[in-house]
DNA sequence: CCATAATGTGAGTAATTGCTCATATTCCAC
DNA sequence: GTGGAATATGAGCAATTACTCACATTATGG
């Protein structure tokens, strides 16, 4: 065990000056990593970059992790913002059409910064203690959830939150190939329906 | 650029002794991985782990990355080797009796060191230069190809290269997803075979 | 056996980097 | 103003660790 390590950050944000400062440690660090990758991403870096103090970096972040574990939930955010909208915009539209708006979001939002958000959703393994999961998470989940529901008398199988779960899963897993191989959104977007839709409406031919 | 770097291996082992030390330098680390993760594995914990000297693992390693890599590999084959002696056993078989039994051989293959490969497959993404196209992956490709096309007649749409990709990928996350989750083997399975089975049979309503 | 090649050794080095803390500066309440 | 709190600074410490190299040991072919 090496010795201790601080947990908590030295301070909180007060003042208007502060919440400032760590909004440019975030956006610096951000660069970093979009800049020189996991490589040269290091906290003096990331100083240098937002033109502030290492010290101050470590007024409000106990830690590297923590730092970079913002920057995870940062983007988790946003995408959660942008499903939780096209839920929203999908009120009275077919599930297809639905699911479609969804696809699309996802898509949009790892397309933003990809190469950034690339990298941080390989560290979200790392830095997440083994099966926690995040309200992000679980919100995402209720979202697909409550949407299915919704039009759960097209759909021939009841969705059970294991479905809900693993239809998360291929989503995610597609839509990070999508965006490594420099796919089209049109043609992501088909390929990640089809993949949902065969999942929610696809045969089970054995018992 | 970080002056030079070594990329290939001071030595080839040549004589059997040599062969063998390669072989405990690969197990140490492995076995350094499983007991420390990531965190503590570094180059002087394997040699000490395999009972021999870090000079030797620099023997026959350019550097820490290649001999991860190299694990790596390893596991890919092992994992490859599997899924070829599945797909040769579904000689003759059901598709969904082909695709059961190639499911399970992915399940198994992860499931048999399950924390080491977890660790493995994450640093998969950090060591290899961006898309580069593995022979493990080619061959695996090949197979799955090959497969759906003896069974063409029984699939609606055409199966294209696209559509191969698509199956591994979702195989591959939602295999890590169960792993992860400790899943039995009959659940994962059937949760897998869902999702295969719905994107090659599966509807597609629109256009 | 002997010369040569192959293999093995491990203390030490060089470089990196996360993080601290004593000090300085800025802000705010009164 | 003024005093105390909040904020900012950055040189440098401490720890880690990948990797080297001069040397010892072991194998092999003739």
């Amino acid at each position: 065990m090496p010795p201790k390590r601080r947990t908590k950050a030295r301070k909180q944000p007060l003042q208007q000056r502060s919440r400032e400062t760590v909004a440019v440690i975030l956006e610096a660090a951000a660069r970093v990593l979009e800049a020189r990758g996991l490589e040269g991403y290091n906290t003096n870096a990331v100083a240098e970059r937002g033109g502030i103090s290492v010290g101050s970096v470590y007024q409000y972040f106990p830690n590297k992790d923590a730092l970079t574990l913002a920057l995870i939930t940062r983007f988790e955010d946003a995408l959660l913002a942008k499903v939780r909208d096209a839920v929203a915009a999908s009120e009275g539209k077919s599930l297809t059409a639905s699911l479609n708006l969804i696809v699309r979001a996802q898509l949009e939002a790892h397309a933003e910064r990809a190469g950034l958000n690339r990298i941080l959703e390989a560290e979200e393994d790392r830095l997440r203690p083994a099966s926690s999961g995040t309200s992000a998470a679980g919100e995402l989940k209720e979202l697909v959830a409550d949407l299915l529901a919704r039009h759960r008398r097209e759909i021939a199988r009841p969705v059970d939150d294991d479905a809900v779960e693993d239809l998360i899963v291929i989503s995610r897993a597609m839509v990070d190939h999508a965006l490594q191989n420099d796919l089209s959104q049109a043609a992501a977007t088909r390929r990640v329906l089809r993949a949902i839709e065969g999942y929610l409406f696809g045969p089970r031919p054995d018992s």
